[in-house]
DNA sequence: TTGTATGCGTTATCAG
DNA sequence: CTGATAACGCATACAA
């Protein structure tokens, strides 16, 4: 009962120049020209072959065209998680351009491991990407794979975490005014006890942060001590590391009574953990981090944040990648964008 | 003084079983059969075959076997956004499963438009993807062109927001119970005038859910009234179809005294406008809704919520496409699993 | 203006 | 056991 021109099941196949060729009585060159518009092809044979190409609704292999051109017209992203706000934001900072340039997008998630974000390089770069955009995992110490493949001449760009140690285009946010503007804003709300939770110490974003609120605090005449200052290893990804870097905040002789948080997932970390125990937040203790959420609009009493702007940096890593790939002779001279950031005060009273 | 081994700025250039035949004297014909582990082929070539790429670090690539295969070992994924939990966690659940299979995964986002989710339909199935997951737009009523593509053979599942009409595996969360816990709880809470926000009315889950809540009042002995039932065409993506929807039930003559939301984004925009307005949320009014986010828990008074199993989802769907990639022969049962939802229950009082 | 031949990297088929 | 050749779909140098 199966229609026969149409077997039920068969697989998926396209049309291709061949098809279009032999049912046209051409050769593939010249259906091929003609798809291309070629001066060398006559406006007669061109429209046929257009319109029996829209008819049929041709589609060009983009794998074929790939293996040819050596380009697969696709980039790939190396992010900790999707299910952050800010990479995801960022993620849709790069589709938009990407889009409108024909590139297509693989991402890849480091889930803030080295071994993952490794096995993701190796698998993204054995998959003919033409570019690489990244932002290193809170884990990764060892830049050798990034330096190698940058050496073997692949276009990559970093944002947010970057390393300086290569030589390549680099997007952050003004860190340093982040942190120094959130740490100020502690200050000026009367907290005088104002400790800090920080990202891996590796990462630039934590080092970049730090030294703005050690600055805003040197600034302001108050003391910078170690015992207030706390990393998180893995980006605050574990609760157990969060709550561990608190506990030892909370058990110093002297107390904080404010916290600058240096991330997204430690801002959150550091809000569950403390209302958990009992804390009014903002309030009891004073806090404000870096944070893309949305969410934070919605807490009771409404958290003071710094935001980064994400999008915009998704877009311009993404611009400067794709001229790295198509400039025809290699760039020498590598830039690195710094973007501000954002404070969003909330709440007028302490 | 550039290395003339390792010109500066060279492109980047993957090593081919070329390169390591013509390294060793060899066939490449031997060499792709050493390398595959050929039984015709002795043991002293293929040691050293593989030694030698090994030492040169061979990858084969992936597009020309792509050509080669007709595969591309690429799976096409289409959401409506990334930076909503949901999405984000049934991303993970794909990726998960794409990954020990070797499979790639491509997304994109439809941003709940109709063009847009057309143009990645059309992108990605000319991207030669072996396969598709989809979850629909909330403006999509027209699905010719998933009609179209699945019966050109196309393997896809659908999920969360499937099409009935297609003949192919789906996905869902059991949407009807979900909404049926939602609104009882609303319920024993003691609210009686049980209002519901749903998505746009052609979704299935908009649908499912609808059916839930009005069994659950019908259960109860409560009225169902057209006037307590809203929809957002765009899913509430926008604030202001959020704000009219509520205003439209604030403006009845018998206001709601709680709201049933019917997904993520309108479980957020119910609490954000109202809380806007000065509502104690929940409190003054009910609130319970689906919503995979992390920030509910955050809230204070805190929100109970129904929560869908994303990642399971997003694995089982993975799961199903690649058997359907993977079989021989077409598959002419289709399944549609159903997984159950979790109500998270917060705040024991009104 | 159009057709033929070649190559991109790989594997399968067929010869040796 | 190993090598030559064709093919996947396309674009292009070269022929006609």
């Amino acid at each position: 009962m199966a229609d026969p021109g149409e077997p039920d099941g068969m697989k998926y196949e396209a049309v291709t120049i061949k098809d279009i060729a032999k049912a046209l009585g051409l050769s593939t060159s010249t259906v091929s020209r003609a798809l291309r518009d070629s001066y060398e092809i006559s406006p007669e044979t061109k429209r046929l072959v257009m319109e029996y190409a829209e008819k049929i609704n041709y589609q060009p292999n983009p794998i074929a065209l790939s293996l040819k051109e050596k380009k697969s017209h696709t980039i790939g992203v190396i992010v900790g998680e999707i299910a952050n706000s800010f990479f995801s934001q960022i993620i849709n900072g790069i589709e938009s351009v990407a889009k409108t340039q024909n590139y297509n997008v693989i991402i890849s998630q480091s889930h803030e491991s080295f071994d993952k974000e490794m096995s993701n390089l190796q698998y993204l770069t054995s998959r003919s990407i033409d570019g690489l955009l990244i932002s290193v995992s809170a884990e990764t110490t060892d830049f050798s794979s990034f330096k190698e493949i940058s050496a073997k001449g692949m276009p990559m760009v970093f944002f947010d975490r970057i390393v300086d140690e290569i030589d390549t285009h680099k997007v952050i946010a003004d860190n340093f005014t982040g942190a120094y503007n959130a740490t100020s804003h502690l200050i000026r709300k009367g907290y005088k006890r104002i400790a800090t939770i920080c990202n891996a110490s590796i990462l630039s974003i934590a080092k970049e942060r730090l030294a703005g609120y050690t600055a805003a605090l040197k600034d302001h005449g108050l003391p910078v001590e170690d015992s207030m200052i706390r990393y998180c290893k893995h980006g605050g990804m574990f609760r157990d590391e969060m709550e561990e870097s608190l506990k030892e905040l909370f058990t110093n002789k002297k107390k904080p009574d404010a916290i600058f948080a240096s991330s997204d997932k430690i801002t959150m970390g550091c809000l569950r953990i403390l209302r958990s125990q009992g804390y009014k937040i903002p309030g009891d203790i004073g806090l404000i981090g870096f944070s893309n959420g949305e969410f934070t609009e919605l807490l009771d009493p409404p958290l003071s944040v710094i935001k980064q702007p994400a999008f915009e940096m998704g877009q311009l890593a993404t611009q400067m990648l794709l001229q790295l790939i198509e400039s025809k002779n290699p760039v020498h001279i590598f830039e690195t964008k710094v973007l501000s950031t954002e404070m969003i005060v909330r709440g007028s009273t302490k």
